[in-house]
DNA sequence: TCAACAACTTGAAACGTATCATGTCGTTAT
DNA sequence: ATAACGACATGATACGTTTCAAGTTGTTGA
């Protein structure tokens, strides 16, 4: 136990009886002497050497991290989304920094800051307020489903608008006469604004005549729920509306459970589809309602893999990818 | 936009016209002339200094990274907890890494080397295999939920047995004559095994018939649940138990899932209390189902508070926090 | 045999900070 | 008036890498 002190390159040379630009050398696998090689290799393993991140980072300044600004991980979609980030960057011995902003744009700039001064190789961001004016330095930076007045600023997100009509669409090819939506109207404009004009323009194409909710997010959503339902019911306690679409899986379930324990059935007499594909337990497949789902995965690996992009100019300034359809229970499936 | 190198603390002292010590000192916060200290002060101002964290690193091998190595954060319990870590560290301006193992041994075993790498000033871990015997350095560890055979690393947890005990008397209270235990065995022996204990405990204590299932974590828990579900059915079709014990909240509401399905009314004709406390969407207080909620966000912070402590040696082997009942819809409560 | 050349090795010079022994200055006590 | 002392400033040094110009091999062709 007296070994107290890490090796440095520089027993590593000695013990090796090379110099200390030849250990690097074998480190960072460039070629040299087969014979040195070996002996380097030896002494690594007989000194336990492991490289010194801040002595390397130091000099070359990169840090193998990447900084990802979430409002949290509670929310299962945060929660997956960040999952697959780390899995992405594990696929390339890159580590996460999971910064929680819980949605305070005090707290994502400060986030923002100590992630240039980590010298982070990359930031994924998910905010609710506009840093890209703050991006000063070359760090590279994604922003996932959001999007800020700097243009520059490279976008990967869900096709929200594509989507929406899907959903109306499929409600409809489902047998629904009367969809409404029920939107969730951020504090933040961004790129799930989009879900309402996908409504807007698939209620036209199959001319209905739009009805939708705006609901605001302080906290009042749950009341503006039950005044929605109150609104749209026939003397005799029918309802106007057969089908639902959510602006998220949450508001959506929280619809669902409303009508259930206000004596309606889901899905037989209402049909409800929501968006993001929010999984029980996170088990796979298994989705709390009806969903258009987003392909969280492929998202996160696109967010690596333009922050790692070498060639800054070939960066796609906006990358949507589709959104799928999935059964989760608030349909009426054929067959099931 | 000349500006390509970011400034030093020999820039600070230049500008200030003082010594790169001084300048030092007052980044440490360490007494100086008030004139030096304001000159400093307003040089770092005018240059946009930010301190190199690599640079620092180097000299006082001290990062204020943080690892957290978890299976994954796709469950909502992981995913809880870890967000409950962020925001503990975050107190002590500190910085997460996160770590997900996916339960594989071997990526434990990575994430935890590539830590020490790193000079993560401390490591929290939630893993499947032990990985104790490979902390060989000086960095502060503290084991979640899990023990290992090193027992002098710190665990911090749940109180599983008590808890146990203090579901099924719940359940009792409630008016159940008969409880079952729906078990779930882990690959890795960790402290939720008291669970069992509790509940054999519980029953012995209130001179009932334990009568368990044993699920094993290979996939199978679906049929065994079935299968359990099949042997306790009377033949006129009623059940011989009419109370149910989960190991977690996760196999609690398959079960009642399938209770239901198979025509069962939850909490009418069996009453149901699962372990962890997982709540819908994270909202917190929307438990899915009744359960022993875990203190999960204070075990974090206990947590976080052990890898912090500065003498060693006064800290505890074992910290267990008490859970507590919370009804999530599957208890018959008195006045809901 | 020797020049030319490729292939590899070497060691010093950064990178930006914290620290510490040394130096400076002004204040107090005698 | 001088010694003693406290308070602070100074700048060289070390932290452990990578890199690069310069040096050392070994191999080839004539």
């Amino acid at each position: 136990m007296a070994k107290k002190y890490a090796p440095t390159i520089k027993d590593v040379a000695r013990a090796a009886g090379v110099s200390v630009g030849t250990v690097s050398k074998v480190i960072n696998g460039i070629a040299v002497r087969k014979e040195s090689q070996r002996k380097v290799q030896e002494a690594i393993e007989a000194l336990h050497y492991e490289v010194n991140t801040y002595a390397r980072g130091l000099k070359i300044s990169k840090s193998g991290l990447v900084a990802l600004i979430v409002p949290n991980t509670m929310n299962p979609f945060y929660a997956t989304f960040a999952d697959h980030i780390e899995a992405a960057l594990y696929e390339h011995s890159l580590k996460l920094i999971l910064c929680c902003s819980d949605e305070i744009p005090e707290k994502e700039l400060e986030y923002l800051n100590s992630a240039k001064q980590n010298k982070v190789d990359g930031i994924i961001a998910l905010t609710y307020s506009d840093i890209g004016s703050h991006i000063t330095d070359g760090t590279p930076i994604v922003v996932f489903d959001r999007f800020f007045e700097n243009r520059s600023i490279p976008r990967v997100g869900s096709d929200n608008f594509t989507g929406a009509c899907m959903a109306v669409e499929k409600l409809l090819e489902l047998g629904c006469r009367h969809p409404v939506y029920i939107r969730f109207h951020s504090k933040f404009p961004g790129e799930a604004d989009k879900r309402r004009d996908g409504y807007l323009y698939a209620c036209q194409r199959h001319d209905l005549e739009p009805d939708h909710l705006d609901m605001v997010d302080d906290g009042t959503w749950r009341e503006a729920l039950g005044e929605f339902l109150e609104r749209h019911k026939r003397p005799d306690g029918s309802l106007t509306f057969d089908g639902v679409f959510a602006h998220t899986d949450f508001h959506g379930y929280h619809f669902m459970k409303m009508l259930t324990e206000n004596g309606y059935r889901v899905p037989e007499d209402v049909q409800l589809i929501g968006f993001d594909g929010i999984e029980r337990f996170g088990t796979p497949g298994d989705y709390v309602i009806s969903t258009m789902c987003q392909p969280v995965r492929q998202l996160a690996q696109k967010c690596v893999e333009i922050i790692l992009l070498e060639d800054r100019s070939t960066v796609p300034s906006l990358t949507l990818l589709p959104v799928t359809y999935c059964y989760g229970g608030t349909t009426r499936e054929p067959g099931r």
